[in-house]
RNA sequence: GCCGGGAUGGCGGAAUUGGUAGACGCAACGGACUUAAAAUCCGUUGGGCGAAAGCCCGUGCGGGUUCGAGUCCCGCUCUCGGUACCA
C-alpha cells in the first residue's frame, strides 16, 4: 500500500502558498469585516538555528490565524527579526564578520526553518529592526520621547514647545535667560534626557547595562560578566513618569494574572509619607520617605545612601576620614560582594544629629549601604522598633530602639511589623496602625513638616549602550556642549559602515567607555548646522529600542511618511489592540513594560488612535495588546558525564543498548555515553544541555504537519512540557490513518463518495464540530485534537466517507495540519487553497439524544448508570434509579433520608 | 525571606460551572495478518480482593465544608518561576 507522501505534499503546498501569495494581507483590505491581529513575540535571529522549543508560540498562533481566516475575520499574522542588540552583535564578534552579514544569514536560514513548518505569515511584511526603513523611525520615536514631557496635571505627554511657551508665560525670569539656561530647564522635563547616572557598567562587554539585563549576582545577563555602579553620563527615558498608568492600566488588559502581578511588583507602587528633617538645627533638611509613618515616635537615628548629596555637607571634621573610607570602600564594592555578605549590616556614624519632629530629640545620622540611593529619597528614618533591617543596624551599632506597636504577649522576635495598637507615642497611643498613619500624615500636613505620597520602585530607564549594533541617536553634540536633534526630515542617520566595530572591552572597571562609533570616519562623525559643526552622539540605542513598535510597523510597513498610518493603524488596533499576543513568560516584565510605556506616549501625542469626540466612540485604549498568552518551555532529558559535562543527548544509549531517547522514561535504566556512565538529568531544552531537537530532523523523518500536530498535542501551551521523540509516533499514526481513509489502496484516489452519511455519523460529526471550535477559542489544541482522533476512529471501518462528512473534516483539521488537508480538499475537488473556506458550523439538532447514561449513587458512590431522557420527570428518574438491582442492594435496610437529581447529571440517594 | 504557578496511572496529559477520575496518545502485554519482520488491525492495561456478580482503596500530605471534592476552605511538603536590604 502506497503510504502517505508527506514529503511530496507539504512541498508542493507550500510552494502554492509562496507563489499564489495565499496569505497576504492586502494594504486595503475591506475593512467592513472584523479584524484578527495574531502576534508572536519577536524573536532575535539566532545563529545556531531553531530547536524545536522555538516553534511552539508559532505553531499555536498559526493555529489561531487559518482558525479565524475560516471564521471570516481578516487576519494580520506577520513575522519579523529583533535583529539589532548584543545576541547578535556577539556573534558577529565571535564568528569575526561584520553584524550585518551575519545577521541577514541568520534571518535568511531562520525564515526557511519557519517556512518548513508552514507557518501562514504574510511574508511580505517581513521587517527586520536592521533595515534602515525601520529604524528610521524608532529614531523618529525617540525624537518624540525627546521632544515631549510629561504633564502631571494633564497627566499625559505634551509637546515641550507647550512647556517652554508655559515657562515663557509664567516664569518671569525666562527672558533673562541664556538659550544654554533654558536647555538645562527644558530637559529636566524631556522624557528623553542626558543625566550623570550610576549605571551598571560592564568593562567585559565594553558596554552599560539596564537593571533589567543584570542578574541578581550582580553579572551581566548576557555572557555572565561582572557589573560595576560608575557614575556615567547616560540617556535616559523618564519611563517613571508613567509609573501609575503602567500600574493602573493593567486593569484593561486580558492577560495572566502572574504576568501583571509581576509587572505591579516591577512598578512597585507603596503608599506612604513623605517626611522633612531639620539637620543641625536646621542649617539642613532632609526629606525621608516612609511607609510606616506611624512609627515616627519610635525613629531613633537616620540613615543616609552614601552617595546622598547630604553626605559631605553634614559629615563633621572629626568624622571625616571614616566616612570617606566607608564611601570609598561602598564605591568598590560591586553588587556581587554586597550579595555575598547581604545580611551584615555595615555603617558609619556622619557626627551630625537630626531632630526627630515628633519627639523633639536629636537623633543621630549615619550611613549605610543597606540604604539606596535609587529608592526615595535615598535616606531612613530608622525605626528598629519595626523594621528588621533598623533593628538589625541598631544591634550592631548600639543604638537606641523604641517599640510603638504593641507585640502579642508572646511575641519573642525582634522588630515587631505585624497589627497591634500604637504605644510610646504620645498622640498616636491607642490607636490601631491604619488610624495612626492617617493621623500622623494630617499631623505633618497641618505642621508643613511632611505630606502623603507615593513611591514607585521603578526607576527612569536607561537607554544608551556603548556598543555598534544598535540604532544611533539622532543627536548631535555643539561645541559648547549644547545638544540639538536631528531635524525628523533629516532621519534616517544611518549606522556607518565599520570594518572594526568591536567594542573596546576590558577587565578593568576603572576604564573609560570607548563607544565602537568614535572610530567611526569623521564624515559620518561630524555634521554642519547653520554654521555650527556638531559632533554625532556617538553611543547607541538598547536591544529593547526596536522591539518596543513593531507591532505598530506590520500594520503599515512600507509607509515611508508616516510610522504608521494613522487610519490602518486605527482598523487593526482598535478595541484590543493586538487581539493575540504569544510568546514566553521571559518578557513579562521587560519588554512589555518598555512596549507599552512607548505606546501610552505615542498614544499621548495623538500618534496612535485619535482620540474621537465623542466618549462612546473612543474605541483604541491605551494598551498596545489585549489579550496575552504565555507559551511553556519545552523540557528534554540531558546527560552530563563524571565531570558534570552535558553530553548529546542523542548519542547516549541505556544499558542493552537501546537508545535514551527510546527509553528515558523506563525505570530502572542506566545511561552511557561513548562507554562511559552518565547521569540523568532534566532540563530546558537548548544549547547549553546539548539535548535540543532540530525541527528540520523531524521534518525530513515525520513531515511537518506530523511535527506541528505532535507539539500542539504533548499538553496546554501554557505549560512546560516534556519532548519525547517516540511520542511522536502516535500523531503520525492519526495522520497515515486519515490519509489512508480517504486514499484506500491508491493513494491518487479519493475515497469520497456522495452517499447520504448515518444519523449516527452526523451526530459524532456535529459533536466533534461543537468540541474542535470550543477548544480553538480557548486555545486548547491537545484536547482539540483528541476529538479529531475520536471522529477519526467513526471513519476506519467505512468503505466509502461521505462528502457531508469529508469537508467539514478536513476543513477542521486544516489549521492543524495544513497540508494534508490541503491536498484532500483539493482531490475532493477544490479547485483553490481551502484558506478562506467557511468554518463548519456544528448544528444543535444533532447534538441532543434520546437516550443518555447517567450515574446513580448512594451515599457518593456511584452504585449504577441507568439511560434515561434528557427530559425525563425527576420521580421517573428516582424511580428507575431505586430499581437497580445493585442500588437497591445498597439501600437495603436503610432508612432513605434524601433524594437528589441533577438533571442530565446524576442521582444521588442518601440512606442511613 | 517574600510573591506567584504546579503536583492526577509506567509516561505526556483529560475532566470548561463542585456531579461516573484517568478522555486521547505513548509505552507495555495478549491476539490477528505475514515464511519472517516492519506496517496495519483487534483486545487488555490505576492498585488490591474475588471464579463471577461485585467490593475496598486511589488525584502530593493532614484536616474541614458538602448529599457529593482532582475542583472550594484551613494547615503543611516538594517542585518550577519571579524578586531580593525598595524603608
Amino acid at each position: 500500500m502506497a503510504d502517505y507522501p508527506f514529503k511530496d505534499i507539504e512541498a508542493k503546498w507550500q510552494r502554492f502558498w509562496e507563489e499564489n501569495k495565499t496569505f497576504r494581507t492586502p494594504s486595503d483590505v475591506d475593512t467592513s469585516k472584523p479584524k484578527y491581529y495574531v502576534l508572536d513575540m519577536f524573536p532575535y535571529p539566532s545563529g545556531i538555528g531553531l530547536h524545536v522549543g522555538h516553534p511552539l508560540g508559532y505553531i499555536a498562533t498559526d493555529i489561531v490565524s487559518r482558525f479565524k481566516r475560516m471564521r471570516g475575520f481578516n487576519v494580520l499574522h506577520p513575522m519579523g527579526f529583533d535583529s539589532f542588540g548584543l545576541p547578535a552583535e556577539q556573534f558577529a564578534v565571535e564568528h569575526g564578520v561584520h553584524p550585518r552579514i551575519t545577521t541577514e544569514k541568520n534571518i535568511e536560514n531562520m525564515v526557511r526553518q519557519l517556512k518548513a513548518i508552514g507557518l501562514s505569515y504574510d511574508w511580505d511584511r517581513k521587517l527586520a529592526t536592521t533595515d534602515v526603513e525601520y529604524y528610521r523611525w524608532t529614531q523618529w520615536i525617540f525624537l518624540q520621547l525627546y521632544n515631549s514631557y510629561y504633564d502631571s496635571e494633564e497627566d499625559r505627554a505634551r509637546p515641550i514647545y507647550e512647556l517652554e511657551a508655559k515657562l515663557a508665560a509664567e516664569d518671569p525670569s525666562w527672558e533673562t535667560k541664556s538659550d544654554a539656561e533654558r536647555g538645562t530647564m527644558l530637559a529636566e522635563h524631556r522624557l528623553a534626557y542626558l543625566a550623570e547616572v550610576p549605571v551598571n557598567w560592564c568593562p567585559a562587554l565594553g558596554t552599560v547595562l539596564a537593571n533589567e539585563e543584570v542578574t541578581s549576582e550582580g553579572r551581566s545577563e548576557r555572557g555572565h560578566h561582572p557589573v560595576y555602579k560608575r557614575p556615567l553620563r547616560q540617556w535616559m527615558l523618564r519611563i517613571t513618569a508613567y509609573a501609575d498608568r503602567l500600574e493602573r492600566d493593567l486593569e484593561l488588559v486580558d492577560w495572566p494574572e502572574p504576568v501583571k502581578l509581576m509587572q505591579r511588583n516591577w512598578v512597585g507602587r507603596s503608599e506612604g509619607a513623605h517626611i522633612d528633617f531639620d539637620i543641625a538645627n536646621g542649617e539642613h533638611t532632609s526629606g525621608v520617605f516612609t511607609t510606616r509613618p506611624d512609627t515616627l515616635f519610635g525613629a531613633t537615628y537616620m540613615v543616609l545612601a552614601p552617595e546622598h548629596p547630604l553626605v559631605d555637607r553634614i559629615t563633621t571634621e572629626d568624622r571625616k576620614e571614616e566616612v570617606l573610607a566607608y564611601l570609598r570602600e561602598a564605591e568598590r564594592r560591586t553588587d556581587i560582594d554586597r550579595m555575598a555578605d547581604s545580611r551584615i549590616k555595615t555603617g558609619v556614624f556622619t557626627g551630625a544629629y537630626a531632630t526627630n519632629p515628633a519627639t523633639g530629640k536629636e537623633i543621630p545620622i549615619w550611613i549605610a549601604d543597606y540604604v539606596l540611593m535609587g529608592y526615595g529619597t535615598g535616606a531612613i528614618m530608622a525605626v528598629p522598633g519595626q523594621d528588621e533591617r533598623d533593628w538589625e543596624f541598631a544591634e550592631a551599632f548600639d543604638l537606641p530602639i523604641v517599640r510603638t506597636v504593641e507585640p502579642p504577649a508572646d511575641f519573642d522576635g525582634k522588630a515587631y511589623m505585624g497589627e497591634g495598637k500604637v504605644i510610646n507615642s504620645g498622640f498616636l497611643n491607642g490607636l490601631y496602625i491604619d488610624e495612626a498613619i492617617q493621623k500622623t500624615i494630617a499631623w505633618l500636613e497641618e505642621i508643613g513638616c511632611g505630606e502623603g505620597t507615593v513611591t514607585y520602585k521603578l526607576r527612569d530607564w536607561l537607554f544608551s549602550r556603548q556598543r555598534y549594533w544598535g540604532e544611533p541617536f539622532p543627536i548631535l553634540h555643539g561645541p559648547d556642549g549644547t545638544i540639538r536633534a536631528v531635524d525628523a526630515g533629516r532621519l534616517p542617520v544611518v549606522l556607518p559602515d565599520m570594518d572594526d566595530f568591536r567594542p573596546t572591552v576590558t577587565d578593568d572597571p576603572e576604564a573609560p567607555p570607548l563607544p565602537p562609533l568614535s572610530r567611526a570616519p569623521e564624515s559620518w562623525r561630524f555634521v554642519d548646522v547653520d554654521g555650527v559643526r556638531y559632533e554625532r552622539e556617538l553611543n547607541t540605542m538598547p536591544q529593547w529600542a526596536g522591539s518596543c513598535w513593531y507591532y505598530l510597523r506590520f500594520i503599515d510597513h512600507t509607509n515611508d511618511l508616516h510610522a504608521v498610518d494613522k487610519e490602518r493603524e486605527h482598523y487593526w488596533m482598535t478595541d484590543h489592540g493586538v487581539d493575540l499576543y504569544i510568546g514566553g513568560v521571559e518578557h513579562a516584565v521587560l519588554h512589555l513594560l518598555y512596549a507599552r510605556f512607548w505606546h501610552k506616549v505615542l498614544y499621548d501625542l495623538g500618534h496612535v488612535s485619535t482620540p474621537e469626540p465623542f466618549q462612546k466612540l473612543f474605541v483604541t485604549g491605551p494598551e498596545p495588546f489585549g489579550r496575552l498568552f504565555n507559551q511553556g518551555y519545552i523540557l528534554a532529558f540531558a546527560y552530563r558525564d563524571e565531570r558534570g559535562i552535558a553530553v548529546e543527548a542523542t548519542d547516549v544509549v541505556d544499558q542493552d543498548g537501546n537508545p535514551a531517547m527510546e527509553v528515558q522514561d523506563h525505570p530502572g535504566r542506566r545511561f552511557f555515553y561513548k562507554g562511559r556512565p552518565v547521569s540523568q538529568e532534566y532540563g530546558k531544552m537548548g544549547k547549553s544541555l546539548k539535548n535540543a531537537v532540530s525541527p528540520d530532523e523531524i521534518n525530513g523523518r515525520y513531515g511537518c504537519d506530523t511535527l506541528r500536530l505532535y507539539e500542539m498535542y504533548m499538553g496546554p501551551l501554557e505549560a512546560s512540557k516534556p519532548w519525547n521523540t517516540r511520542d511522536i509516533i502516535g500523531v503520525n499514526r492519526f495522520l497515515r490513518r486519515i490519509w489512508r481513509n480517504f486514499t484506500g489502496e491508491d493513494s491518487d484516489a479519493i475515497r469520497v463518495s456522495d452517499v447520504d452519511p448515518s444519523d449516527d455519523l452526523l451526530k459524532a460529526l456535529h459533536r466533534t464540530i461543537k468540541r474542535v471550535t470550543d477548544d480553538f477559542e480557548r486555545l486548547s489544541f491537545n484536547t482539540a485534537i483528541a476529538a479529531l482522533i475520536e471522529f477519526t476512529s467513526k471513519l476506519n471501518p467505512l468503505e466509502s466517507i461521505p462528502r457531508a462528512v469529508a469537508e467539514p473534516f478536513v476543513l477542521m483539521l486544516a489549521p492543524l495540519a495544513p497540508h494534508i488537508a490541503e491536498e484532500l480538499w483539493q482531490r475532493m475537488g477544490g479547485t483553490e487553497s481551502l484558506a478562506y473556506e467557511s468554518w463548519p458550523v456544528w448544528d444543535e439538532r444533532y447534538l441532543v439524544q434520546d437516550l443518555i447514561k447517567i450515574a446513580v449513587q448512594v451515599n457518593g458512590k456511584v452504585r449504577a448508570t441507568i439511560m434515561i431522557a434528557p427530559d425525563s420527570e425527576e420521580a421517573d428518574v428516582l424511580s428507575l434509579a431505586r430499581q437497580d438491582e445493585n442500588v437497591a442492594r445498597h439501600l437495603e435496610g436503610k432508612q432513605l433520608r434524601r433524594e437528589i437529581y441533577v438533571p442530565g447529571r446524576i442521582v444521588n440517594l442518601v440512606a442511613s
